[in-house]
DNA sequence: TGAAAAATCATACTTTCGGGTGACTAAGCT
DNA sequence: AGCTTAGTCACCCGAAAGTATGATTTTTCA
């Protein structure tokens, strides 16, 4: 994010001596604003395309996801339904969410069934689908 | 797509006129040709980052997804296991698939444990997200 | 045309999931 | 103190998923 600040700085700065040379150079600047405009436009909205991908990217630590807390509270999903829904997500089996939950798979099968009924699923391949289109997990 | 070029080409020509017209008026162009250099490449940068937004957003048909043809390649996953696993994707059983791609479960069941054994996995769930983080699926 | 790869299906068996039901505990609210 | 909600767990049973093995048919392609 720094360096992208630098980058782009830097990117100015440059622009400017060059323009500059050019100005000064040939005296040319008079006849051919427009050319000036469209040069420093295409270069800068090639920039800035750049700058928003790199802010955009997924993985990017300040790229947002941000949970859908009025799903979450209008479902009445509760903390620990979507802390098993997240290790489903995963691929994790009942098994291993138990183990690594601390409770019973029985209990882990509670949660999903209550799970399933307020995502209005059946299985939970189709619970982790609807939950990623409704932000509930990323 | 076509409006996004429009907008541009129009903020483009109205920046020439806008800057001609003080340019001409005041006559003060040739002491601050940074500050126009400034002026022109903060607006495009605006631009480039919402053109580069638009262009990236989810739910876009131009954003892109395209497939990770060198996984699939490499992994050796056939045509017909991938069509297999974009419907577990979508939550589908064994049975829809089946009666989906007019076939048996028994060769849904088939399809699956090669893919998993392709990808590595053991379950449905675990194949669906290793497919995503691979990007052999959406 | 003939071998290899992909797709199909079956049978049998094991494991995992999911539905239904009931119950107990702890925490929070009124 | 009584009520509600969340979390925990158990048992049963049937359905779905997954494993293993073998076989047949299609397609592909050298």
């Amino acid at each position: 994010m720094k360096k992208t600040v630098l980058i782009y700085g830097l990117i100015l700065a440059i622009l400017a001596f060059v323009l500059d040379y050019f100005d000064y150079r040939y005296h040319v600047r008079e006849l051919d604003i427009e050319f000036y405009i469209l040069f420093i436009a295409v270069i800068f909205t090639a920039t800035g395309i750049m700058v928003g991908r790199k802010l955009n990217k997924p993985g990017n630590e300040t790229s947002s996801f941000q949970r859908n807390s009025k799903a979450i509270n209008f479902l009445g999903i509760s903390e620990r339904e979507l802390e098993v829904l997240e290790l489903v997500a995963e691929g994790l089996s009942n098994k291993q969410i138990a183990g690594q939950l601390f409770v019973s798979v029985n209990t882990i099968k509670t949660h999903l069934s209550n799970l399933y009924e307020k995502l209005e699923v059946k299985r939970r391949t189709q619970a982790v689908e609807k939950a990623r289109s409704l932000s509930l997990i990323k």
